[in-house]
DNA sequence: ATTAGACTATTATTGTTTTTTAGTCCAAAC
DNA sequence: GTTTGGACTAAAAAACAATAATAGTCTAAT
């Protein structure tokens, strides 16, 4: 069991999938393009469905990955939240094939699929919280309950999910983060004049 | 043109839209129901269209009126945000079909439907502006600016909607909404303790 | 002004046939 | 002993055709 093997099958499948959704891609175009015998897939995976729940945990990963790092790569609180907000909505854009978020109740179908993303909630507001303890800590953020808050905003960004990524196009969204940036930050920042 | 009939008609259309929704309710049907000849309707409305946007708008102002009258009947902003909240979603889960959540892209093919509903979101944003501002002007709320915050607040919910009314059960959209009127206060709340 | 009903052109629905696809198995090749 | 290509089956999806339902119009009667 080739480890170079297994990465082309399921880097064939992210793209695939990524292009054409998990329902739109058959095995057979997969082991075609992945150079490997149909299988040879089932001999790894066992399963489509498990194709895809390891796709689909590889892709959340990145995504994790990503995210923290570009929030780790600025110093201002304010401007971690905001360039948080701007690389959460493009991955999920990028990868809204894998993550499924197009059609509905593929939950239902596939459970695991379902806590797969509850991780990818969870880092999110793990992230959030780090970021609002940041500003807290340096006294630019006025936040009663850390927790609380991240969650709060955790949850509405979930609500924003399918709302924005599917209908609107990215400069509408883009703007829609800025607003949203904006609202969280004057919202949170510590000792403004009220208007 | 006797506004009796009228009345009857949209009476029994917004019966059978709230029922099995705009798509699978005939005019016959309507027609049958509100016991008047289906060219009477199109002497009124002038297509099928016209009397959805009519029942929906008539929805909407019905939404906003209850909406409004729970929350004037309560004192403290906190507790009127709470009603708010529960109020919001309750009528919004009972006219779920006329409002069409359901189906995506209603808006697409009637516009105007659009419009209608973002009547309906302005109108929430105000209310949230008014509880804000009193409980601001009470000591109860610290807002740094109440319009963006208002916005801010109606855009989640927005996104909430979709997410919630569609899959979780009544009491669990119950449970998530007392959730959320705890975080929005104690995120809101005057000088608490940060944790 | 309103009605019942006839009428048409679209649009849904239904049922049937064909094709595709997930998943299995195996004999040959590496 | 793992991988492969291909043959195979059962189930699902797509394509198609036939049928029914429906939005919208028109008319003669009330």
């Amino acid at each position: 069991m080739k480890q170079e093997k297994m990465d082309s099958i399921l880097d064939t499948a992210r793209r695939m999938f990524g292009r054409y959704g998990m329902q739109k891609t058959s095995l057979h175009e997969i082991a075609r393009m992945a150079r490997v015998a149909k299988a040879t897939i089932y001999n790894y995976f066992g399963s489509k469905d498990q194709v895809y729940l390891e796709v689909l945990n590889r892709e959340v990963n990145d995504i994790i990955e990503k995210m923290s790092a570009i929030v780790d790569q600025e110093k201002a609180p304010a401007e971690k939240l905001r360039v948080f907000l701007h690389a959460k909505f493009r991955y999920m854009k990028d990868a809204i094939n894998i993550l499924n978020l197009g059609r509905e109740g593929i939950d239902n179908l596939l459970p695991k699929a379902g806590s797969i993303r509850d991780r990818l909630f969870s880092k999110e507001v793990s992230i959030l919280h780090s970021i609002l303890e940041k500003g807290v800590a340096e006294g630019i953020f006025y936040v009663s309950n850390i927790m609380l808050t991240a969650r709060a905003i955790g949850y509405a960004l979930r609500g924003f999910e399918t709302t924005w990524l599917l209908k609107e196009n990215d400069s509408e969204i883009e703007k829609h983060l800025d607003n949203l940036s904006d609202i969280l930050c004057k919202g949170i920042l510590a000792r403004r004049k009220a208007t």
